[in-house]
DNA sequence: TTTCAATACCTAAGAATTTTATGTATCTTT
DNA sequence: AAAGATACATAAAATTCTTAGGTATTGAAA
């Protein structure tokens, strides 16, 4: 298991990625989509996911459609055209925190 | 100014690694360092950095020593042996979320 | 057939870390 | 003399996450 104190903050920017990956998603997927990709070695809570897909909901980033398989409600989340936008810029922001973390770990490359 | 979001949780690594770098620094010269490192993009806040420092100490990861020039104190840390393992495993730790954020960003890559 | 695991949603208290806002004081430059 | 840089520090609030619950459906194993 992984030990989450960098992971903070990069919650909203993998949920972003991934549903600009595969156009739509429900909570659970998410959860399950992460942990294939990571193979294992991060695993979301629900504690952490829940809260996070409302508030990019409640920002507007996301929009919702409610679908039942049999009495089984799935929630299904994709990006709005402002959530296309946040996508990008928040993978420039990862690229970008990447590299500047780069520049005080190894000053020789600049 | 660089969106700290995603900083969260990297603090103390950077603190960690630039003493192992200069064997010894005070706080406010660590502020300095960041900055020129980053080219002003980083610039850590005090009432961050303090605090932090605080707690490495009380984790037995930093050692101190109190200088004086003049009637100017400087509070100058050092890395413990358990300092700097932690900073080996804390570097370590940063490569490992990394690798895994790409694992996630960039699927194709595995 | 019943019970367990997986699927699927959710909230709330507490912990950890950071921002923002102060406070104090010394030294240097204008 | 005043302003800005140096140098420490703390505390309230905000943010984000973990931990710990809660409800309910579906499928598989015992």
């Amino acid at each position: 298991m992984y030990s989450t104190e960098l992971l903070k903050g990069s919650l909203k920017t993998i949920i972003l990625k991934l549903l600009r990956e595969h156009g739509q998603m429900y909570g659970y997927e998410i959860t399950q989509r992460v942990k294939e990709l990571t193979e294992g070695d991060l695993v979301l809570t629900e504690g952490a996911l829940y809260p996070t897909l409302h508030k990019l909901e409640a920002d507007g980033l996301l929009s919702t459609e409610k679908v039942y398989q049999g009495k089984r409600m799935r929630k299904y989340y994709a990006l709005t055209p402002s959530g296309v936008e946040a996508t990008v810029q928040k993978l420039e922001e990862f690229e970008d925190y990447v590299r500047m973390m780069r520049l005080i770990f190894n000053p020789k490359m600049s």
